[in-house]
DNA sequence: CCTCATAATTTCAAGTTTAAAACTTTAATG
DNA sequence: CATTAAAGTTTTAAACTTGAAATTATGAGG
């Protein structure tokens, strides 16, 4: 209360982002942990095989790029593992010919379905604490955070 | 709203979590540009100047990944490049000769004061659309994500 | 057709990060 | 005192990550 008072909203926006960093790489350490034991896998492995997935037509390594927010080299080295082991393939594409086409092998999709219950019920136990209506206000405030105009 | 209804918690809880995920890369991807491009510096090296700055006397190696909640061979090799380049200092503790305090020099604390207030305001930007009451709903959420007892 | 700006991807070097192993020191126990 | 378990740190190898440069391809305008 006097602490609102006390404290500009420019150190509580800090703050707050401290907070947030923390929680989420709590939480990205936990996950980390979960899938290197449990699956012998790694998270951004786990990242590209979920995007991959939720596509089946396949990502460009742009568009997997801008989707895991991470640069293009990374992505492209990411994949280069997968490939190597089978998970995934990288198709050419003929209306392009300086694009990729990279889609999940028979394989890959296989070993993400055998993770992707687990791992979801690993979230779900990480934030049980969270009820609908914590999720809907932290919906709320994430998008509102991230709005694009002003 | 039949959303909520078709929607287990569980698969909630799971795009909360990527959204929150999300919103902490772009910004992390956001502050990192900002440090390179501004203050020639990465992330990784700002956060741990700010953990040594908060606590002025200094932390061991392994408060110091614990705070960050990296790994010690981590906290090792960003201390190693801050030490070369005459930021940090590493003094043995006499008391118990396996530790090591982690120090900022005065021109490590010269460097990160410089820093300081212009990365809170970019957090400030950053943030600039979520409220008083936002961020206390933000930080009860949080808080309650992480919460330890059951 | 040629040139040039742009786009998609990869390559590269440097830095970051982890997990595990190695090393040193401490503390406890017999 | 000797042994042993535990704690703190560093080292190591492999993976991850970035930003910039290099490579190849597209498309527009001369």
């Amino acid at each position: 209360m006097t602490q609102t008072l006390r404290d500009p909203l420019s150190k509580r926006r800090l703050k707050a982002w401290l907070r947030l960093l923390n929680v989420t790489r709590q939480s990205e350490n936990h996950l980390r942990e979960f899938l290197r034991v449990n699956h012998a896998t790694t998270l951004p492995r786990f990242d590209v095989m979920a995007a991959l997935w939720r596509r089946r037509e396949g990502l460009t390594m742009s568009e997997l790029s801008r989707a895991l927010l991470v640069s293009n080299g990374n992505a492209t080295a990411v994949v280069d593992r997968l490939e190597r082991e089978g998970l995934v393939l990288r198709t050419p594409v003929e209306k392009d010919r300086r694009t990729v086409q990279a889609t999940l092998t028979e394989a890959g999709i296989r070993q993400f379905e055998s993770m992707a219950a687990a791992h979801e019920n690993e979230v779900n136990t990480l934030f049980h604490r969270l009820d609908a209506e914590d999720l809907d206000q932290l919906r709320a405030i994430l998008q509102k955070a991230v709005a694009e105009p002003e």
